[in-house]
DNA sequence: AAAGGATGGTGCC
DNA sequence: TGGCACCCCTCCTT
């Protein structure tokens, strides 16, 4: 009954007052008194600063950068008198004034900061707002982030209810419909182990559909991990299946043995998990490398459970259906050597529809669970869109869902697939409710921190398989959160039917953006990606929540492969050598400090 | 310890 | 329509 423990949030600590190191020149008479200490966020005068970049050494260089003496350092600017040469293109008679004023890194404007002070991120106040992307305000005050709701837009549509429609709905669905489940069981605490063993960014993650502990991840060199977090000795690694980006994964709903995948290397293929045996079913780009212009990739996909029909897409708007069964044929033949066929020659490929704008990137795809006709894309040209399999056609789509941005993912609810969760660029989900909903406009708007960074894999919103109201959604956060002194970026868990964000679970151990997050099918269980590690929640089962100190029992972390070393009981494997180019160093500072953020973290607990 | 790079979407011309 | 500059809380290697 108890609700899903969260940590505490403490609110953002005001940012403290930081020494500021650029050096600005300017001529004398543009400002009478340069050093305003007082005024720190006050609009600065309007003439522009001319930055000197270095060329008259410590006098006008930072601190940061290196260039100042202490006697310079304490000295607060004042004015110096460089060398007529130090700025050349003005007037040489022109006396000027230095003064070291801030800088924002952002805007390149003066009388602002952006950046971490701590852990806390100050936005530059010039940029609309990076959570909503609304001018005004900034990150720290917006609506969205303090809003108990955490930033939700009501429903738009039957606002003016008492259609005959809803009356309908009311009578007669309203009562078969599940009741909101009590209290959602969130994984909060990563218990069973922690594996390293993937060199790139993991990109995707998929549990094995009958096998409890056993989970499946790609990452962004193509290569696939197998492996069992019950028994964490057991793993596979498969790295030569695929060359690049290992896009999307799913397993035949008829033989859970069998694995579909597609890459950027511009094939899909089908993989038997336990031999690693691996058959090419497409490759886009036959004559190989002739430019990135040419060059194909795939994308969406997703397996049509009762016509073992394969549907995926690629990076220029094209949907592509086979059928894979007879690759599965000519893969036992491959495994028992009777003879030698080319199985991309025995595929049956049908044409490439085009179905999102030309040239943009299907990145989404899936079927309804309920009606696997029912197929939903989504991709780059900011749509999410609907499709009949049985008739498609040019245009043929059922429904466009139209976004502000691409469209990172769209999911069927898992149940019912009467909603559509979508996670777009523009910092929101949203869900589009077909019973209750007219699909033109999303039932609810969540504003939500996602955004888009090419570093990182796209973040994509899912749903709890498991939940049967079909309202709990897992979502990674990117804008980090001042923890009591430790940045953090957590995962959350909301409750789309209200936009009420349930849980933000952290860990000490995840100092990185965990964009890929995948819940169990059947268990308690939360599998996420983050960067290069893979991390398994279990819900917190110590009740007591005495300010989360219980929660800080000794963890069984294994860490496997990528670092060479491990920690705890189980012993990871020695003979890996699946990642050449990780040394098993730590991960060094980034933009604020993180080894001073996890001591903050250490000390806090 | 600081610099650099991988890298995709966007908006402007 | 294509080319190109720009980008903001990355993360890892050199």
């Amino acid at each position: 009954m108890a609700p899903a423990q969260t940590r505490a949030r403490p609110l953002a600590s005001a940012p403290s007052a930081s020494s500021f190191s650029r050096a600005l020149v300017y001529h004398h008479d543009d400002t009478s008194s340069p050093s305003s200490s007082s005024s720190e966020d006050e609009e600065e005068e309007e003439e522009e600063p001319v930055l000197l970049t270095g060329r008259r050494g410590g006098v006008v260089r930072g601190a940061e950068e290196g260039g100042r003496s202490k006697e310079e350092k304490q000295e607060e600017p004042e004015a110096v008198e460089p060398a007529s040469e130090a700025v050349s293109g003005k007037k040489k008679t022109a006396p000027i004034t230095l003064s070291l004023k801030r800088v924002c890194k952002v805007c390149k404007g003066t009388g602002h900061e952006a950046g971490f002070r701590g852990a806390t991120y100050i936005d530059c106040p010039k940029k609309p707002c990076f959570l909503c992307k609304m001018p005004g305000h900034t990150t720290i005050s917006c609506p969205h982030r303090v809003a108990v709701e955490h930033g939700t837009f009501p429903a738009r549509c039957r606002e003016s209810t008492q259609t005959h429609l809803d009356f309908v709905f009311e009578r007669q669905l309203r009562g078969k419909l599940p009741v909101l489940k009590s209290s959602f069981v969130i994984p909060d605490q990563v218990d069973c182990g922690v594996v390293r063993f993937h060199s790139r960014r993991v990109t995707c993650l998929e549990f094995h559909p009958t096998k409890n502990s056993v989970l499946l991840s790609g990452d962004k060199k193509g290569q696939l991990g197998i492996w069992n977090y019950g028994k964490l000795h057991e793993k596979t690694i498969y790295g030569s299946i695929h060359s690049c980006i290992l896009n999307n994964m799913k397993f035949n709903p008829a033989n859970d043995g069998v694995l579909y995948t597609s890459s950027s290397d511009g094939t899909v293929h089908c993989t038997d998990i336990e031999t690693g045996i691996s058959s090419c079913l497409m490759d886009l780009n036959p004559d190989g490398w002739n430019g990135p212009a040419s060059w194909r990739m795939f994308y969406g996909l997703d397996v049509h459970s009762e016509k073992s029909l394969l549907l995926v897409a690629d990076n220029f708007g094209y949907l592509y259906l086979t059928h894979p069964h007879f690759c599965m044929i000519l893969m036992f033949i491959f495994c028992h050597n009777v003879f030698s066929v080319d199985a991309r020659s025995q595929s049956k490929v049908g044409d490439p529809m085009l179905i999102h704008k030309k040239g943009s990137k299907v990145v989404g795809l899936h079927c309804n669970p309920v009606q696997p006709d029912m197929l939903i894309s989504c991709g780059n040209d900011h749509f999410a869109r609907i499709w009949d399999v049985r008739q498609l056609e040019d245009g043929s789509s059922l429904c466009s869902l139209a976004h502000s941005r691409v469209v990172n993912s769209a999911y069927f609810s898992p149940l019912t697939g009467s909603k559509i969760l979508t996670t777009s660029q523009d910092n929101r989900i949203r869900v589009w409710d077909s019973i209750f909903g007219d699909l033109d406009h999303p039932s609810r708007e969540i504003v939500h921190s996602h955004d888009f960074n090419r570093h990182l894999t796209p973040f994509r919103a899912e749903w709890d398989p498991k939940d049967p109201s079909e309202s709990l959604a897992v979502v990674g956060r990117y804008i980090s959160e001042n923890y009591n002194g430790v940045a953090l970026h957590p995962i959350d868990f909301i409750d789309t039917s209200t936009g009420q964000l349930l849980a933000e679970v952290t860990e000490p151990q995840i100092m990185t953006i965990s964009p890929v997050n995948k819940l169990h099918p059947r268990e308690d269980i939360l599998a996420s990606g983050s960067s290069r590690s893979i991390f398994i929640w279990k819900p917190n089962e110590t009740e007591e929540s005495d300010e989360g100190k219980s929660k800080r029992k000794s963890k069984e972390f294994v860490v496997m492969g990528a670092e060479k070393k491990c920690k705890g009981k189980l012993e990871a494997d020695s003979d890996d050598d699946f990642d050449l180019d990780s040394k098993g160093k730590k991960p060094k500072s980034q933009k604020y400090d993180r080894k001073k953020n996890a001591k903050a973290y250490e000390e806090l607990w």
